[in-house]
DNA sequence: ACATCGTATTGATGTTTATCGATATGTGTC
DNA sequence: GACACATATCGATAAACATCAATACGATGT
């Protein structure tokens, strides 16, 4: 689990994110160039964090271990159909966990996911 | 170095490449709710890296330890000016650090800024 | 079934961005 | 200084994106 071969799985990680992973610092990034299609991938999901409002979004609901949509138009200064915008992009880059609680959704941030994307980039 | 004012100083590192840090894995996204200033820092670098194009030149160089700028628009299948103006963007976000050598330009990874970026992470 | 309320989607708009051809800037050589 | 070559900037264009008002969807309670 530490040999050159790992490499592929490395990316495919970014793929789906069913499986919590340890965090396996390797440097898949660094140490061969990426492939395109993992490129793609990889590019996809940084670009989920890339944007003020959803750094903010994911630090907030972070920072709270989970917070409900109703609160978070209010708390980044955005309507409501821009956070939810927001929202799913980071769902879709399994960034965020979606779960519905009643009528509310209730979001929680994967830090699986992010311990991911810590173990591609060093 | 361990308590919550460090935070502060975790986002100012975006800012500035001068200083090369230790690696610190402190959770800064995700212990606190980040300031407005602060998440369009952390976005900006993001975004520098939220590109197939520049996931590309980033592994490439990294790989190679350095690379010359003349070689990479025929590694990455894009024209002359579209390299130019992504490492440009690489460098201002400080992922890159570029070096006059006679009349061609290398560049190089630098590797603690994408541990700072790490260190913001997780 | 209907009304209510929270969330997602649609449609439209202005902004940002990737891309490349053409051109400018800069660096070394003669 | 003039030339050659590597890189950066400019200008234009098409695609992607953030944003919000309006509307649709979905869940709950009456």
């Amino acid at each position: 689990m530490a040999n050159i071969s790992t490499t592929v799985n490395m990316f495919s990680m970014l793929r789906s994110m069913s499986d919590l992973q340890a965090p396996v610092c390797c440097a898949a990034l660094t140490s061969t160039p990426i492939a395109e299609d993992d490129a793609v991938l990889l590019a996809g999901v940084l670009k989920a964090l890339a944007d003020p409002v959803r750094v903010r979004l994911v630090s907030i609901i972070a920072s709270s271990g989970e917070a409900c949509a109703c609160d978070l138009p209010a708390m980044v200064g955005k309507s409501q159909p821009t956070v939810s915008h927001h929202l799913r992009q980071l769902v879709d880059a399994g960034i965020l966990e979606r779960e519905q609680r009643g009528k509310w959704a209730w979001f929680q941030v994967s830090d699986a996911r992010l311990r991911e994307i810590c173990a591609v980039l060093c």
